[in-house]
RNA sequence: GGGAGCUUAGCUCAGCUGGUUCAGAGCAUCUGCCUUACAAGCAGAGGGUCGGGGGUUCGAAUCCCUCAGCUCCCACCA
């Protein structure tokens, strides 16, 4: 048997049981699972392969491994699928910046295949850091299933998808304005942009018309854009501009003349009513010239800077350009005013440079026919959101979806499988070879595959088909994994990727394989700090999760952190620093739940010692040969009850309740009442066998929490249940099963009758405590119950007395009371003590009256109720019967504070 | 402009289907304790008209309306 120490100390444990777990292939998923199991699936959303561990990560992956765990306990075959994601831009990034820095080189000084070779090396030696990271935290995922998103498997896969897109129509190319990221020189996606408050200056220039008859005013928060003018637009029903629709104007700082057109979309009431269209550098504009076949005249170059359009400005970056150009409209006095101007807009989410409208050609996923069904799916339930609000988020976005820009320019990622002729002509293919199959074209011709690779999202959206190897070698459409794991049963993501990967997901998954991807989705809640800010690198708010697994124990923070947030709302964590470190205090919380549990395992042992139980002769959870006490059969009632709340609160995904019932279990019930009287049993005890027995039973209940607990602290249960159960090291908690919920032992009368005891003992310690009394201090006791009750007191005596720490209780009749003692009433038992000080008769006078007051607004209460009749027609009979036995227990009361108090007189 | 969420003790949050845990927990505060595991602990105590107002109901922290404050998402008024 194994001396545990006095304080818990979580990392070589931790360590050592995951190391253990690895070794034995706990977490090994099999493509079947064995007879007679059921699966239990969970896709894990890859983190980015250039990502750290956050704290998102902590609460995101502490939910998925408590299901994983949980179910796999209940006897699931869990299967978790690991994996990471190439970041397209993320990276990219990255390593250009990497490249720059330390080779002074940009990508193109090595070229496309040298680039992506040392964005692989890079990846290989740097990247997945966080892979590392998410084993500290104790996930139970196979790693050896872990899928890259660029492995050969996924890549097949994508190929494969985007040719049969290609083929149903559903992708196609288009010439039209995407958003560009001028640092990446590469087309975002609309859920890539963010939108973000600006600052700027709105100003109102004059475009002269061409014959001499005066000016219109033009309000523009981008002048910079002018020479890409091509009209001036106004609302049709606006009379004060009618007349001159269809006159020309002259663009500022230009030569050049425009139309006046009148298009509905301008709106009559903003500004000056009259508009700049500027096709190539805005959405809307580009549609009104459209509409009226305008030109569409780009002017800011792939690099944000102006071309050869602006003339004098050609070659200037964006931003300089626009105070050039204002300053030298002022001095032509084009300016009719400047407004400090505040709007939305919209910044690369990666990067945070503003977006450019940019006129160009882009591949497109059409969407709304794969949204219809995932649309359906959602709503009729198929898919179940947690909370479910976010269904209407998801409505809204499904239902007013548009194509999704899928190509970017970058050279990191997957590339687009289309070649193209000379002449031309092009196609998907799954090869060059193939491609020319296709177009018929021999090898003289200089076939090029598209330059363009796709965006990151693309594979991601195939994530619960990669997992399971789907098309791995581009053509086998079915296998036992996918037979047995799909549908997944849970995916736990936050909300702020509902668009980029749930719902792309369930599409994706109905299109292809006809079936929903997962059926419940956990949203978790966004941490933040104590001042309610995100988290984030850039603010230094975000604790390292390394730092507080090092600090607390990884399980105290799993656990703080599942404890803390609630499913729906945001959750905050005060964070302070130590010694440079970011700090959260309130992890102090699941350390000190830990280090409690680690102190009764450690008393339990010292106890079986004592009664010369032999190591591993604890029985297995809930069972026992003893014959049981009153406390025994309470904390039985009290165990049985709590495995019915774990079921019930995980079953429903009220996270925070499981952990405050096991919480509830362990520390009040188990430890501050069971195992305070377990030692009085033990003492009482007339054999070593008696004791042996009492030590088993104490174990076999105390193992069975363990198990309840694991899910959300893996590392300490685990080590707990070998020391006391002296088990072998490749046996394990992790595999083994929860303790059997047995409605019979629960017994609701049985722990009444207990909770008056504790109510006893705690108005005792109360009359003791305010009498001044040391708490070790003796004094003459006596309880007065009701007759059904005497027996049980009677037997509970030496327990009393020991928990109040306190002369054995005397159960006397009510006439017997003694004078001169302290007195108080709860329920249905009178307490006297006699304490040796001196009562201050005001001070006691005072605790009566305001004892008085309360039964008296409760007596009030009941009273109000009982004789309203329509309560007591209306009310169901089991909440009357409860009023009236309130109103019963108040009276009582008040007669017991009224002999203490005229007792006091008489003491004066 | 549209939508969603939040507001309960000094702080962080529970409180599910209205009524026996109905006003709770932890932290913080105060007072005692080296009590046969645990001071990272034990025992006591103080502290809230459940954001304001209205309604439904025999009965509301809980359901409805409304106002206020905070947060987030979506949206093409230059």
């Amino acid at each position: 048997m194994q001396e545990l120490a006095k304080h818990y100390t979580p990392e070589t444990v931790e360590h050592h049981w995951y190391e253990r777990w690895m070794h034995e292939n706990v977490f090994s998923i099999p493509d079947t699972p064995p007879p007679g199991k059921k699966p239990y699936s969970i896709l894990m959303p890859p983190p980015n392969v250039t990502g750290m561990l956050t704290m998102g990560h902590v609460l995101n992956h502490s939910i998925q491994d408590l299901y994983i765990r949980y179910k796999r306990m209940c006897g699931y075959q869990s299967a978790w699928f690991p994996g990471l994601d190439h970041a397209g831009i993320a990276t990219q990034s990255k390593v250009e910046g990497m490249l720059r820095e330390t080779e002074g080189i940009t990508r193109h000084d090595l070229g496309r295949e040298k680039f992506v070779e040392r964005v692989m090396e890079w990846k290989e030696k740097y990247g997945g850091i966080i892979l590392k990271q998410l084993r500290s935290l104790g996930n139970s995922c196979d790693w050896n299933r872990t899928l890259f998103t660029m492995d050969d498997s996924a890549s097949h896969a994508v190929t494969e998808t985007f040719i049969r897109l290609y083929e149903a129509g559903l992708i196609y190319r288009g010439k039209g304005i995407i958003n560009w990221s001028p640092a990446m020189r590469s087309a975002l996606s609309d859920e890539e942009v963010i939108m973000k408050e600006m600052q700027d200056t709105m100003v109102t220039l004059t475009y002269e018309f061409e014959d001499g008859t005066g000016h219109m005013p033009v309000a523009t928060v981008r002048p910079e854009t002018i020479f890409g003018d091509v009209a001036v637009a106004v609302h049709p029903d606006d009379e004060r501009y009618a007349a001159v629709v269809g006159k020309r104007v002259r663009v500022p700082l230009t030569d050049r003349f425009v139309p006046v057109i009148a298009d509905e979309y301008v709106e009559k009431d903003f500004g000056t009513g009259c508009l700049k269209i500027t096709p190539a550098h805005d959405i809307n504009d580009f549609e009104v010239g459209k509409r009226h076949n305008l030109d569409v005249v780009a002017t800011i170059d792939a690099d944000a800077r102006l071309n050869e359009h602006a003339g004098a400005y050609a070659g200037m970056d964006r931003f300089d350009a626009r105070k050039k150009i204002i300053g030298d409209l002022k001095e032509a006095g084009l300016v009719i005013k400047a407004d400090p101007y505040t709007h939305m807009v919209g910044v690369s989410e990666r990067g945070g440079e503003v977006v450019e409208p940019f006129y160009s050609d882009q591949w497109f996923v059409r969407m709304k026919p794969l949204a219809e069904p995932a649309l359906k799916a959602v709503q009729d339930g198929e898919v179940r959101f947690h909370p479910e609000h976010w269904i209407k988020t998801y409505e809204h976005w499904m239902t007013n979806i548009r194509d999704w820009c899928i190509s970017r320019q970058l050279w990191w990622g997957h590339r687009i499988p289309v070649y193209y002729t000379p002449d031309g002509r092009m196609t998907a293919a799954r090869s060059e070879a193939e491609a020319r199959t296709i177009l018929s074209v021999g090898p003289e011709v200089d076939v090029r595959q598209d330059e363009d690779s796709l965006d990151t999202w693309f594979s991601s959206w195939l994530w619960m088909l990669t997992t399971m190897n789907w098309l791995d070698d581009g053509t086998t459409e079915d296998n036992d994994l996918l037979r047995t794991y799909l549908p997944t049963d849970l995916l736990v993501t936050g909300p702020d990727i509902i668009f980029f990967w749930v719902a792309r997901m369930i599409m994706a998954s109905l299109y292809f394989k006809k079936t929903v991807p997962f059926k419940d989705v956990y949203f978790t809640s966004i941490i933040r700090d104590g001042d309610g800010r995100k988290m984030s690198k850039s603010l230094g708010n975000s604790p390292d999760p390394l730092f507080l697994f090092s600090k607390y124990g990884a399980d105290a923070v799993r656990y703080t952190t599942l404890y803390l947030a609630p499913l729906g709302s945001d959750v905050k964590v005060a964070v302070v620093d130590d010694n440079g470190n970011a700090d959260a205090p309130q992890m102090e919380f699941g350390r000190n739940f830990a280090n409690k549990i680690w102190n009764a395992a450690r008393f339990l042992m010292m106890k079986a010692a004592e009664a010369g139980i032999q190591p591993g002769q604890s029985a297995p959870a809930g069972t026992f040969s003893r014959e049981l006490t009153e406390a025994d059969r309470w904390i039985l009632s009290r165990f049985h009850t709590t495995i019915g709340l774990v079921h019930e609160n995980l079953d429903a995904y009220r996270i925070t309740e499981y952990t405050r019932a096991v919480y509830d279990f362990i520390w009040k019930d188990f430890c501050d009442w069971y195992v305070e009287i377990m030692k009085v049993q033990f003492q009482s005890s007339s054999d070593d066998h008696q004791r042996r027995e009492l030590m088993a039973f104490a174990l076999s209940v105390f193992e069975g929490a363990l198990a309840l607990l694991h899910p959300v602290m893996p590392f300490i249960t685990e080590e707990i249940w070998h020391v006391t159960g002296d088990r072998s090291e490749s046996e394990f908690l992790a595999t083994s099963s929860l303790p059997a919920y047995d409605a019979t032992f629960v017994n609701r009368e049985k722990e009444e009758r207990f909770e008056l005891l504790q109510l006893v003992v705690e108005e005792i310690r109360m009359l003791k405590s305010q009498s001044g009394m040391k708490p070790s201090e003796p004094a003459p006791l006596s309880l007065v119950c009701a007759e059904s009750d005497e027996a049980f007191f009677r037997d509970a005596a030496s327990i009393i007395a020991s928990l109040t720490r306190n002369e054995l209780p005397g159960i006397i009749k009510a006439d017997e009371a003694p004078a001169g003692a302290r007195t108080s009433r709860v329920r249905t038992v009178d307490i006297h003590l006699l304490a040796n000080t001196r009562i201050d008769v005001a001070k006691e006078r005072e605790r009566l009256n305001k004892e008085r007051e309360r039964l008296e607004n409760l007596q009030r209460g009941a009273q109000n109720k009982l004789s309203n009749e329509r309560f007591v027609a209306g009310a169901p009979a089991d909440v009357v019967d409860n009023e009236r036995k309130k109103l019963q227990t108040a009276l009582e009361g008040l007669a017991a504070v009224d002999t203490a108090l005229a007792a006091l007189t008489d003491q004066e």
